[in-house]
DNA sequence: GCAAAAGTGTTCCAGATACACCCATGA
DNA sequence: TCATGGGTGTATCTGGAACACTTTTGC
């Protein structure tokens, strides 16, 4: 069945995190031309036998040190083509988004410097890789509205106010206080325990727990 | 850069017309083994030099005589591994979909029997295809819901009944008419014209147009 | 007692829903 | 005049938005 010849087909992932109350994306620097230097999402080729995904799990473990059980939730974005611009001519790439806590990437000599960046202040990438980052942001912005999907960038217990920090940090925008408690807790995605989180001189904030740790979506949608 | 051995690519068209009140999908009957005789997808190979889009188009005039042109609306929907249940073994597939009106695929004898079937009541499909439709289903039903996309399934000028009846087929329930009417004018994403249709023993029905004939958002979403 | 974050309710407005009759035409 | 689909308005309810003070703790 090799009489077809094939565009190359690659995958790229976009592998996100919180950190410092901001979005932050996984960046690797590039060991080899083309845009040797330059920063740019963890990839590579898709070998025969392997499926999208597990080329993206294995990319992701060589290039990047990151290891897949530290994915909370993955999600294929969208196939890109790279005729234009892609100096190595013409493919395809198959891309991922991945999300996570407290995602550490080796820094062996295998991996390619791997480091999170802010996805609110990116250096400049290599491809079309900043198009790529964006449009994960745009589909995980709209999934929090309509999902539990940020259970994934959350510890297991979190207190209110951890959640709506992160909620901020994806939509780029203040939330109310009052409002969003209300509502959020109006969903059903989570529920109340009797732990409470003490740290500093201040009224303990009451830990709460996601039903599911598994997508499922709300039925009235968030935001 | 062939030293990487690549998945075979494909891509699979979901093409969709309304027609009889009712969502209709263009299928073709498979001309060769595997799956000789079934109803399936149009589809092909990727072949090198192509984009997965020009690709798309390609194959849809080769197998079921589509012109490009007919297409009002075309979105990439997502990227299929077909490793299990494909007997060619591994494979990656994209697929498009592809929305217009009065699509009359040819009957040439290059082409592979192409027909139109209302996605409620298809016959058994080849491969993983019952499931990219109802993938494609999903996907339009959340779209015309926060986007004008329903422009592509109409003719420019059109009745709200006609409008209404296109959304109860794509959404597969009843509407209320005096809600429907009030909510979509609301939307500012159609503007009514002069012309009156006249088709029968009762009152002409006014005919609107939307304002863009490209995709975009509505402020509020629709339903 | 003071600094710091947690927690809490009400008012107002916009949009969603439910629902039934008159209008214009052709036969 | 009648059959057929076109066209219209109101009352109610629910969810969204705006907004400020009290509570609990550590120091």
């Amino acid at each position: 069945m090799t009489a077809y010849q094939s565009p190359i087909l690659m995958v790229d992932s976009v592998i996100m995190q919180l950190a410092n109350d901001s979005l932050q994306v996984l960046l690797i620097k590039r060991a080899h031309e083309p845009f040797q230097g330059m920063y740019a999402l963890p990839g590579g080729y898709i070998v025969a036998g392997e499926t999208t995904l597990s080329s993206h799990e294995r990319i992701l473990g060589s290039k990047a040190g990151v290891e897949q059980q530290l994915l909370r939730l993955v999600e294929q974005l969208y196939t890109f083509d790279t005729v234009a611009g892609d100096p190595r001519g013409h493919g395809v790439s198959v891309t991922y988004m991945g999300l996570g806590i407290e995602i550490n990437p080796s820094l062996s000599a295998e991996t390619q410097q791997p480091a999170f960046f802010a996805v609110n202040a990116l250096p400049r990438l290599a491809y079309d890789h900043a198009e790529i980052i964006a449009y994960a942001h745009e589909r995980l912005k709209s999934k929090v509205n309509y999902t539990n999907a940020i259970f994934a960038l959350l510890p297991v217990y979190f207190t209110l106010t951890q959640l709506q920090t992160a909620y901020e940090a994806i939509l780029c925008r203040p939330l109310d206080k009052r409002n969003f408690r209300k509502k959020f807790l109006s969903l059903d995605l989570i529920h109340e325990t009797n732990e409470y989180q003490r740290d500093g001189a201040h009224r303990p904030a009451r830990l709460f727990c996601f039903n599911e740790m598994r997508l499922e979506r709300s039925t009235r949608s968030f935001d």
